[in-house]
DNA sequence: TGTTAATAAATTGTATACAATCTAATTGAC
DNA sequence: GTCAATTAGATTGTATACAATTTATTAACA
């Protein structure tokens, strides 16, 4: 199809992440609307469920997501009555997220996410093949990401 | 950490898939600086370079990306001398996309792009291995991305 | 043929992403 | 102790994404 194979954007891995990613968003919209949130918030919650009172800072390192991000979408759940923002007493500079009962109680509803987003995505969790699948996958995406993630430091202009 | 193993986060693949994908994007950026292009903007370029004078519709189908997403982007690159949108004659519903001689041009400077990527992405092309690695990888997620499309159109609503 | 259904883009509204800048608070060097 | 660097968040501005609606055009068919 293209002259230049290297050009070929079925070819490239670039596009097959770009598009898996939007593909499993979407995939997630319909299982964290009987919740209300959205993907990004999803991974808030998965945060602070584990560990609460977090400062924005710590969730921006865990989800690599900035305070430009994550300022305003902090204050939509705020705004919801999801979870509390409050200034750190010993260091002003300080914003830690807690949640709130509303926020605490998402998280029943929650467990059923996963389970039905691996469904979706094909992977068989009762049985080991589709453990390892899923397992392999993830951990050769999170070493893609680092290496990437490290390539960008090693070259600040 | 988490005391529920299926929500910890580290753990999912989807995250390692939204993790990888930004980080991707954000390597993509120094690259294609000198081209001016963001990446979304440089998908349609590859799909034009490849075939000139598509439909919006056709580029939305390649990319999956619908007109809410490609009317404005393709009005910048048109605002920025780089593609025309026309009307289609026999059919004035339909936009096509052409380049201009600025966007055609581009398409030299694009060539190195890919291959820098690569590098960054830590595979290694002038051996199999590298080759093969991208490649498996690129496979398998295409088809995570087309299993979880026919997911969400098995359950519409 | 006249009207309805379908189609292609555009538009509207909400929610990310992220670079760059700004502000307030805290540290550190001296 | 004071003032310059640092740090944490917030803000600003641009560019996606995408659901939902709208508009204009074409197709379909009774």
């Amino acid at each position: 199809m293209a002259a230049e194979p290297v050009l070929d954007l079925d070819r490239q891995l670039c596009f097959a992440l770009y598009r898996a990613q939007r593909a499993l968003t979407r995939a997630y919209a319909p299982l964290l609307e009987p919740l209300g949130l959205t993907y990004p918030q999803y991974l808030v919650f998965l945060r602070l469920w584990a560990e609460d009172g977090q400062r924005v800072n710590d969730l921006g390192d865990c989800l690599s997501l900035d305070s430009g991000t994550l300022t305003p979408l902090l204050k939509r759940l705020e705004h919801r009555g999801l979870v509390e923002r409050r200034r750190d007493t010993a260091d002003e500079r300080v914003v830690r997220i807690y949640l709130t009962d509303a926020g605490r109680a998402l998280r029943t509803k929650a467990k059923k996410v996963p389970v039905a987003l691996a469904g979706l995505a094909g992977f068989d969790l009762d049985k080991p093949k589709g453990v390892n699948a899923l397992a392999g996958l993830r951990d050769e995406l999170t070493a893609l990401a680092t290496r990437l993630e490290h390539a960008s430091d090693a070259k600040p202009r």
